[in-house]
DNA sequence: CGCGCAACCGAAAGCGCTTTGGATATCCGC
DNA sequence: GCGGATATCCAAAGCGCTTTCGGTTGCGCG
């Protein structure tokens, strides 16, 4: 059934049929119902590719997921970002298009949507410090957001993030207040702006109480279980083993988990954890009393925002660019404690 | 620039130029490169919208991920299956349109995929036992391919899938010749149809050998690491503690794991733990021997074949279903050993 | 009664490509 | 030198919608 059809049947131009689906004043109500009566009983629903053309609307949104440069590793806050994301565009009508692709085709993938109109925006996922996707987006016009932020002349673009800085410098002064003073971090990739921020927070907590964290107390990988694990294990291991550690992701935090026990140790009471925690669906813990002090903050929620954000800039362009900054919340639970009174 | 004006400049009909971009025969090889130059001075691709209106082929696969009932998860196997999947499309030119959707809209979403033309085929995940998409997306004529099985009438349609209840029967096999009589599963959902075939491994390994399973040592639920933790701690505790573990996912694992140091034990002398790894990548262990001796089979790649396999119904839809069964690679790691000797 | 103004509806022109159905020119064998 | 391939190109008709620009009607009003 297609709208030439529907308004032979009903004795109509397609122009009329066309009107009153979209919700055009001019168009008497009865009509109007005879029409979405009509509509309702043959199922007609307007081709997509025919409508798309003539509106010059792609009605989509592309998400460009980079496959990290090392490993050929899946961020698993994706899965949960576009899950909150998804959720913005299905009420509004649009499709989602995900493409995953190495760092080295990226460009090249931008000015594909671009030029062939794929999509009508675009969300960038995982800046990296002094990353050049803004620019060339802002260069090709085309709507985005960024999901982080790129240090340099954030007025410019729209952007939505946590405040990483604020959330690793409360986890770290919560610890300090605990009387730690070696306190490791285990970072994520520190080409990573999100990462940055951390550890900046971290630093500052630290100088603020005229304190210098051990360089040697610093990590900074790809953020898996094996890296917590084996980091920790290393750094427990040595004569100056730290009290306490600020793990970056959940999964992180598990394998710093698996080293402190595998020595015998608790954690908790012997050694701290805090962890930042992304509300990742399947780590949610129902738990009254969460095993992990965290600093945490949906990632889904800020898919949700952020494509909202995004939405609102497709449907008016020339509109200032808009920022939000999300407060993590930190959490107190069962993985930390005072500092074990030293000899 | 647009087909109209680069033909102009050419002094070319857009027929011709539409040709040689698109490698029809009937154009001089000559002219063919001159038009191919052309386009790539004026940095020319077509406009993907009018192109599919024109051709009647959307270009994109749609991929509708069910958000589980009980909490919102997503499960963390999509994002690895998706990365496979989208390398495949990409490769061939289409685009992935992914469609987040809890269980009560999915028939419409199918519908208005079909009806809309939006998408030129799906990928069919997480398939429930005796799920009714297969007769639905059949009906509707689109092409499809599942992830998975549902049992009725597997060679009406085209599926993917990994050997569930081989692998399940290996991995108990395993745990029986090591002598473990009294082994835990630690199942996904039992709505979920490999589940079900996972649970009809294990159970014919044991009566293969005349034996029986104990049903207080079957376990059914999310997959999370809260459940893993949470029901091995229950089992150890109680007067009939099981010896060892088989776990549906390399998450669960890991809180059973957890709840085995917990109480002291350590894991692969005192207790034994299997898992089913879908080699997310970011769990990915580069370790030499693996911690946990599993069942491993790579969703990504089973993302990567599905794709291939859709793509080709996609272009040859009259031909007969296809279906490919992959086998798990059972790798022998630290998590096991033989059963402790009972008084 | 005639004019202006709403209110309602339609014909037709796109949107930017692909594809059909010829045209034209060249070339071959006989 | 002629019928028929063969190679090369083009005009124009879609694809199925939206949207522009008018065209009718009906009605209030001077």
């Amino acid at each position: 059934m297609k709208l030439k059809e529907l308004s032979a049947k009903l004795g109509l131009s397609q122009t009329t049929v066309s009107r009153a689906l979209n919700g055009y004043p001019d168009v008497n109500e009865d009509t109007r119902q005879r029409v979405l009566e009509a509509a309702r009983l043959h199922d007609y629903r307007p081709d997509a590719l025919a409508r798309r053309l003539a509106t010059g609307r792609a009605m989509a949104i592309g998400h460009v997921i980079p496959t990290s440069t090392k490993h050929e590793m899946v961020n698993p806050v994706f899965a949960d970002f576009i899950a909150g994301a998804g959720e913005a565009y299905a009420k509004a009508g649009y499709d989602m298009i995900l493409s995953m692709v190495g760092d080295a085709d990226e460009a090249r993938v931008y000015r594909d949507f671009a030029k062939t109109r794929r999509v009508d925006g675009i969300m960038v996922h995982a800046p990296r410090t002094g990353d050049t996707r803004i620019a060339l987006l802002q260069d090709l016009g085309l709507p985005f957001v960024v999901h982080g932020r790129v240090s340099a002349e954030e007025a410019s673009y729209s952007w939505l993030d946590v405040n990483n800085r604020r959330a690793f410098q409360r986890a770290t002064e919560l610890l300090l207040d605990l009387g730690h003073r070696r306190i490791a971090l285990l970072n994520g990739l520190e080409e990573m702006d999100f990462a940055m921020r951390r550890r900046a927070g971290y630093q500052e907590a630290h100088e603020a109480r005229g304190l210098k964290p051990d360089a040697a107390l610093i990590a900074s990988d790809e953020m898996t279980e094996q890296y917590g694990y084996h980091t920790a294990h290393r750094m427990l291991a040595s004569d100056a083993a730290p009290t306490a550690f600020i793990a970056s992701s959940m999964i992180i935090a598990i394998g710093v988990r698996r080293a402190i026990e595998e020595r015998g140790l608790q954690m908790g009471r012997d050694i701290s954890v805090v962890s930042h925690d992304d509300a990742l669906s399947y780590f949610h813990t129902p738990d009254t009393v969460p095993i992990f002090t965290s600093t945490r903050s949906s990632v889904r929620e800020a898919g949700q925002l952020a494509a909202e954000m995004l939405l609102d800039i497709v449907a008016a362009p020339e509109t200032a660019p808009r920022q939000r900054l999300l407060e993590a919340i930190l959490t107190v639970g069962q993985s930390t404690g005072p500092a074990p009174s030293t000899g």
